[in-house]
DNA sequence: AAGTGGTCTAGACCACTCA
DNA sequence: GAGTGGTCTAGACCACTTG
């Protein structure tokens, strides 16, 4: 007796669609997610166990635990065996994801703009043999660009793609999002390698940037490789540092 | 027939201990991953399928998906469905783990050391409040530290923690990473939400980390949560950017 | 002793890709 | 049509925590 569950409300798992293209494990996992995000699960509840859950859903208990596995890994719950699963405490945070400075923009509200400052197809050198993976001398494209929103520029980004990208169109930049371009033609991104810094600014970044000379800007560099393992993307990046830093939640497997 | 995958060495996956505290998949997860690294199964190799594998190993399904899966999250395999499972091109990095500057440090060689510049109990303010979710006016311990390798000062980390540290040894901390001695007092870190961002150093972080006043430094801030969900640990450093920068793998999910 | 999550099995059906 | 990964089921046994 006397269990000290949150019992989740029965409503809220109902309508859940066996037919469609959704999982029942992401269904699962939305849901609760609203309900922590709302308040009815506060931080610190507990879950019902895993085998009533899937019982009183009419769901197997592995169903159950990828859902609940999905809110683990994204750092809203914790499991401990012989205890149960709680909600975490502390405000959500968004985690890092592979997702580009423009789409982050859009999510919070503002509206990116961009500059191409450059763009040209030019031999590789070793470094971005290196990085991409191509062959030597392969006529590879090179973008330069200056982002803004609200007209305070943001970030300087410097993008090297494979030769398969050398048509990309100038005027589609302004108008989007790298991978916005890329997603288009079909590219899926599915893991990068990124390294997160800070250096001081170079004249020619302060003036971009409208800050002072030798202040501070946030760097990233990033290799992107799409769905087949293949790189399809190597960037520099610097930030102004006043307007943007990385966020991101990190959970021990 | 035909099969164009990379057949890996069946003697690979001999000594599976199947009545040790090792689960199986992981077991064969460290295998594969080590094929990766020592060029066994090189980039953009394929995988044996899913059910074959499980076959040749005696081992169902379900549990080689589950290693297979521990290695597509850290971003060293790609699948596709009705093609397979490959090997991502581009060098391995570590990932960005739930872990501190110290064992950073260590990892790479490097010997961690520590001057405790302070340490004191005070009430919690509204911020601390806020990221530790202790009650007001509760006192929480300060600790500011000057995390140094061979001598050369790297970091200045700040941090705050809940009441029922207080007692922490100041001599334990110059000779030991933080988390280490949370670990050793049975705190096992779960989760953590941190910022990553930039800014101009001042003077007093200048002359302590010995760079120029006004260049410069790389900023984190984290909050980490054990695994009951609670809060253990709020830090905000500052490194030197020379020396120092994160490096992540981010996989879309 | 009772309750919890952690691991594992042996299947099943489906959606997608490619020849 | 053959082969691949994606999802789901209905159990089983174990390790750990708490009373």
């Amino acid at each position: 007796m006397s269990a000290p569950n949150q019992a989740l409300p029965v409503d809220m798992f109902i309508d859940l669609d066996r037919s469609g293209p959704v999982p029942l494990y992401f269904q699962i996992a939305s849901r609760i997610e609203a309900a922590i995000h709302d308040g009815t699960l506060p931080p610190g509840s507990r879950l019902e166990n895993e085998v009533a859950l899937g019982n009183r859903l009419g769901l197997s208990r592995p169903t159950i635990r990828r859902a609940i596995q999905e809110l683990v890994d994204k750092g809203l719950l914790v499991r401990r065996r012989g205890i149960g699963t709680q909600v975490v405490h502390g405000k959500v945070s968004r985690s890092v994801e592979l997702t580009s400075l423009y789409e982050d923009l859009e999510r919070s509200g503002r509206t990116p703009e961009t500059r191409v400052l450059s763009i040209e197809t030019g031999e590789a050198d070793e470094r971005v043999v290196e990085e991409l993976g191509v062959d030597a001398g392969s006529a590879v494209l090179h973008i330069r660009r200056l982002r803004s929103a609200g007209g305070v520029p943001i970030a300087i980004l410097d993008n090297v793609l494979p030769p398969e990208f050398a048509d990309l169109d100038p005027d589609a930049l302004a108008k989007h999002g790298l991978y916005q371009l890329l997603r288009a033609r079909g590219v899926t991104m599915r893991v990068a390698k990124q390294r997160i810094g800070a250096r001081d600014a170079t004249s020619q970044e302060a003036g971009l940037l409208d800050i002072r000379k030798g202040s501070a800007v946030l760097t990233m560099s990033r290799t992107a490789f799409d769905n087949s393992g293949r790189a399809v993307e190597w960037g520099q990046h610097c930030y102004r540092p006043d307007l943007y830093s990385f966020e991101m939640t990190l959970v021990e497997r």
